[in-house]
DNA sequence: TATGAATGAGCCTTCATTCAT
DNA sequence: GATGAATGAAGGCTCATTCAT
């Protein structure tokens, strides 16, 4: 039997990608340097992707798609509107801490305009959150006068890009804390509650 | 008499480089294209600017220092944080309709590790913010609680990301309409509001 | 029983290399391609060869080694020139017509300052044909004024070219039919006489 | 002004291209080796082909056409079917003399499943071909019995493919004399005409 | 023995930059 | 001053080869 698929160097491989895409950008991040930050040869990535840009609109879709899911499950979990949105502003907020290159890679991404989520995610998305924007519109914690796009540039772009200027140190030292976690919860409810 | 043909070069050349940039991303925006699209030789361009990278840093710094202008010269005329506000919102929205790709050009770049303000346009926006949101609280136009950070995100990057998912078409059909112009200025005065 | 086995396998590597060497070119024709092919590994022709080089060697060799043996049967088993020289002439069209990739391959090899017959089969192809266009000559079946160089050109190389050149549908549909071989084999031996 | 085009480079390129697949095949003459071989920057011969399959099938295609346009202007200038065969055999011949490397690749490319002649070339030469021998077997030099196959076999890849054996010194010390000029002449005439 | 995962040298190509004109 | 021909470093990618299993 011949050697068997070391499963680590895949993620090596994908997290060297996106952190190096999020430190040099998309063509500033070569093949070269994030195999050998991923302590891997070349060729390896062309064994699972057809080149880069596979590669990374792959890397994108999965990003998009942990947050869609986790969308899908409180939506799923739970009736209270203010819930789910809790819920998912957390969780942006919990992989801001625990990974954050997840975020500062979909930060980078959502802003350019060669990459797009994949038709799927984004409808998909878009669905649960007209549903969501309903329910939370009857439940009295949303707005009648909040449109959908707004609701959604608040609900998600709005975090992410509010934990990226902090990450980034556009205004001040680059941390997110349990506080700022706390304040951007709070100020996304009540701004969308009015 | 030569000189203004010189300065029409130029910024034919800044032009095509932020739609190039815009269209194709820092790396697909070639020296060569963008020469073509100013109907500039290629060396032209190097008589001015060290290089490419800091030919985009110009670019970028100078469009902020449009929109920061435009809010120091908002601050220095108005003494109501409301009208002030609305007429950055107002102003931003403007630039989107007569040179969206200014405003595209700063959201390309915005969402970029690799790219950032100068210190100097940063901190005086920053400054001006910062006496903005002081006086806003005191006229009770901003909530008290609204921070610096939220405030920045909420004024300033919102209104870029709004205007940028209307035209990357990420919801809808790419167009900033003079009622979508409305609706975010009242979306951000409300929200900040209370 | 287990060497049966291989020897199959072996045979499948060297047609898969043949065909896809005719089809693509030498570097065309990848060992992974081959290996597929063949269904075979792409380790397992290294037990054999030291690389795709001698493997291209060796085959071009014994194709080679073939029609050499070919000659030398008709030389050994009969005395009339033109017996002999029809019926090389006849057996290269046969393997043209059951195994035309053979053909083709050294077509193709031959036409290459790459590779080059070994000087073994070489020296004893030129050996026969020495002896065999004087046996020729006495017999009144070939012209005194032809050199060595034009009775190999005319009975080995231009068989193979005038042959390949139909299949590769150079001046019509590539077939070659047994009017074809009729009508080579009699210019062959025409040309030769006078 | 900027520097002006070195029309020598591109002929330097073109020689070193062309002597390297002889040399090394199509696969072994690396871009890398082109350049240097030309005295000339890699990059260079992108400037004029969008890549080197293109450099190599317009390389094909002037050598091929050189040879098609000797067959014409003697085609045109005489009416003896015999002179112009002569002289398209001895224009051959002179190629093979003076610039050997042409000659050779056209025997090298001509053998390749891979690269053909452009349908143009090839349709004006066969063209002329069919009248060629038309004339020649009403001018009696040219055998009933020769068939458009053979007589293009005989009067264009014989000579190529007889010439290039000596070249590569199958038989013999890789030289072509004026001897060999004659010897080749005569044989082909000789075989048409009976 | 045979496999095929993994490697990395080397390929073709692009493009920012230089500099002769 | 302005051009654009020329450069060559660096990029993405392929594939012959190796070797752990």
């Amino acid at each position: 039997m011949a050697r068997v698929i070391d499963e680590t160097k895949l993620v090596r491989v994908h997290e060297a990608a996106m952190e190096l895409i999020v430190e040099k950008g998309y063509a500033g991040a070569s093949i070269f340097l994030i195999a050998k930050k991923a302590d891997v040869s070349e060729g390896y990535l062309y064994r699972f992707y057809k080149g880069k840009e596979q590669l990374v609109n792959s890397l994108l879709d999965n990003t998009l798609k942990e947050v869609s899911e986790i969308l899908d499950t409180y939506f799923d979990k739970h009736e209270s509107a203010i819930t789910i949105m809790e819920g998912l502003l957390s969780a942006i907020c919990k992989i801001a801490e625990k990974k954050p290159v997840q975020i500062k890679f979909i930060f980078v991404m959502l802003s350019s305009y060669n990459f797009t989520a994949s038709e799927d995610i984004k409808n998909n998305m878009i669905e649960t959150l007209n549903k969501l924007l309903i329910i939370g519109q009857k439940q009295n914690v949303i707005d009648e006068n909040v449109s959908v796009d707004h609701f959604f540039t608040m609900l998600i772009i709005y975090p992410i890009q509010f934990i990226n200027f902090r990450l980034k140190q556009f205004l001040r030292k680059g941390t997110f804390s349990r506080k700022d976690k706390k304040s951007l919860i709070e100020f996304v409810t009540e701004t969308l509650k009015k």
